[in-house]
DNA sequence: TGCACATAATAAGCATAGCTATTATGTGGA
DNA sequence: TCCACATAATAGCTATGCTTATTATGTGCA
């Protein structure tokens, strides 16, 4: 029954995002955000309509986001000088303390999430993943199939 | 990297959602929703607490989807003839036929969803996310790792 | 009987995430 | 120059999903 697939996968991520919130309550962070953060580290300065189409997620999501985060002192929005529609967005050293807090709390969930799959598997596993996210991933419709 | 793992299932879930929900739209039924009327297809006339527990969910979760469900006609919650605190949570005739007009479009999606991966990558994916669930799921502590 | 505790459901509050609509600003063509 | 259109961000609405707290009801024990 592939329909299992589409519950199991669902089944998998919310249980995923749960234990995330679980362990990284004391820290302040949610998985989301933590993806903002790390997402922000490599690309510091990122307008907020870039960052959200490398989170591919809806600018108004990522705003709101960016808000709480914001509020949180953990990123801060900078005028951009030659676009004044567009705000640029800035770890704080607050920001950047979370991150380095997470990174045991995330790696360990990894682990007790993966438990039981050996390294081809997990291979395997991204790689299909992957194609899962190619084939949903908005595209242009160049690739129509109808 | 065993971090992109955990990004890479969110990220195929909640493409997953977002796809289903858009092409669901129609029908007026997200994917949470069809996942409550399916369910009480098989198990008509359960508590919600019962149903909670079978959807790995918080039982205010599913009482506001239940909610919804009321208001939109697919769902009826009858008094319980022994145990006054419980609702037993019954299809509507509306109800089933949401269920019926979402089948097509459920395996519409999984099938584009899944493309590229033929029998045996779908066995080995369903098996690896029941691993990932059950490591997850929040079980008695005997099993504890500490 | 009556009190302690458990259980079913709901309430309030927050975060993620989508949709449509709106506002402010930038840009290209007549 | 001015108008049409595009783009960046936000506002309001809705739906999931979690947490803690509260209400109503059931049950076991003294």
């Amino acid at each position: 029954m592939s329909d299992d697939l589409g519950f199991l996968l669902g089944d998998a991520a919310r249980l995923l995002r749960r234990s995330f919130d679980e362990r990284a309550r004391a820290v302040g962070v949610t998985r989301p955000q933590w993806r903002v953060l790390a997402l922000l580290k490599r690309f510091d300065g990122s307008a907020q309509v870039t960052m959200a189409d490398m989170l591919d997620v809806e600018p108004i999501t990522l705003g709101r986001m960016v808000d709480r985060l914001q509020d949180a002192g953990l990123v801060e929005r900078r005028a951009d000088p030659n676009d004044r529609r567009t705000w640029r967005l800035h770890l704080t050293a607050e920001g950047e303390q979370k991150i380095e807090a997470l990174r045991p709390t995330a790696l360990a969930l990894f682990d007790d999430a993966l438990a039981g799959l050996d390294a081809t598997q997990r291979t395997e596993l991204e790689a299909m993943l992957n194609v899962i996210r190619a084939n949903l991933t908005r595209k242009p419709l160049e690739v129509s199939h109808g």
